[in-house]
DNA sequence: ACCTGAACACCGTTCAAGT
DNA sequence: ACCTGAACACCGTTCAAGT
């Protein structure tokens, strides 16, 4: 039930169909959602790749289910954080903040944002961007902007960030360091919310 | 040489490797990068896949050759557009507009934004987008913006451009239709593109 | 309830032999 | 100069048999 990774020789019984979400999520995290192979994961496992076919019906199956544990992980913190805060401005900060120093979640984010190829991806992420945008735009209305222009900036502000992942992602020279990263985010905040 | 698809029995003699590239792209376009494989691309040329390796020692160098087809083509294209427009807020107009409406390059390019995984896929769309960025920065910084106003006004620009193709591909419902997208580019463009 | 081991299909890769 | 056909490795999947 942990969420925390349980590495090969540290078990004693058999596994679970969790303990196979969890490695598939690691491995993730670590090599990308190409990495997530039967097995390796069942080699990483200590056990042979037959037995995977007992607990999930397909690669893809494991695929999902690991998607779906990261996807309720991810709305919880993330949201939880954000509630509590009244202010619309500092929510919309907050949410940028967050998403981008919490760590493994962020990572993983990340790699889903490379794997849209992968049919088992786009759905989730799809389902995460649109909780975020509307997340946004609802804090936008609230900040006072038309129902029009709240949507336009709610998209504007999210595609900003996704592109910003993808462009950190993309760029073999000239990735961000930290401080120039914190730097961005102002500007980024500081063009497109508004501070009335 | 042609750039156009030649299909699989409109051939007579044998094949180069650059249909082999072609035949690639073509693949890319239509079902994405992981599409590209030696026996269905085999089959489709009507060869059988031992022949491939004559022309590419591996899938992966068939990959790159498309690729760097792919990015001649799409440089020269958008580029040579662009610099005959002498206002640089008309030619940051003009390369939105543009790399917006050039069909085939532009789902190409999101086939490669979804396929950012693979090794091969991530050096050209790194040199593309540093490309786009460095243009753009030089452009803001013609419209008279400092150097770090521009660097941050163009990422951003930039971003707002490869994070709105990202969401598109990425929400299942509310995917945006022309008119809808037209206002969004005007949205975009009206809020990061200073009109003094 | 979970695992092994052997089998098969599919694709990448190699290579000797064909034209 | 380009292609065939058979072979092998790797991974996904199935399944009968084990504990």
């Amino acid at each position: 039930m942990s969420l925390t990774a349980q590495n090969k020789q540290e078990r004693t019984g058999r596994l679970s169909a969790d303990d196979w979400a969890q490695a598939a999520l690691d491995m993730i995290a670590e090599q990308g959602v190409a990495a997530v192979a039967v097995e390796p994961l069942a080699r990483r496992l200590g056990v042979t790749k037959g037995s995977f076919y007992w607990h999930f019906p397909s690669r893809d199956a494991l695929l999902v289910a690991a998607l779906e544990r990261w996807e309720k992980v991810e709305q919880e913190t993330v949201f939880g954080q954000l509630e509590p805060i009244p202010d619309p401005r500092e929510r919309l900060r907050a949410l940028f903040t967050l998403v981008a120093h919490e760590f493994k979640s962020h990572v993983i984010y990340s790699e889903l944002l490379k794997a849209l190829d992968h049919p088992a991806v786009q759905p989730v992420i799809g389902r995460v961007s649109e909780r975020r945008l509307d997340y946004l735009t609802a804090s936008f209305r609230q900040a006072g902007l038309s129902r029009t222009d709240a949507q336009h900036r709610a998209r504007l502000l999210y595609a900003a960030y996704v592109g910003f992942l993808q462009l950190n992602l993309q760029l073999h020279q000239a990735r961000m360091q930290h401080d120039e990263f914190e730097a961005y985010v102002e500007h980024m905040m500081a063009t497109l919310i508004p501070s009335t």
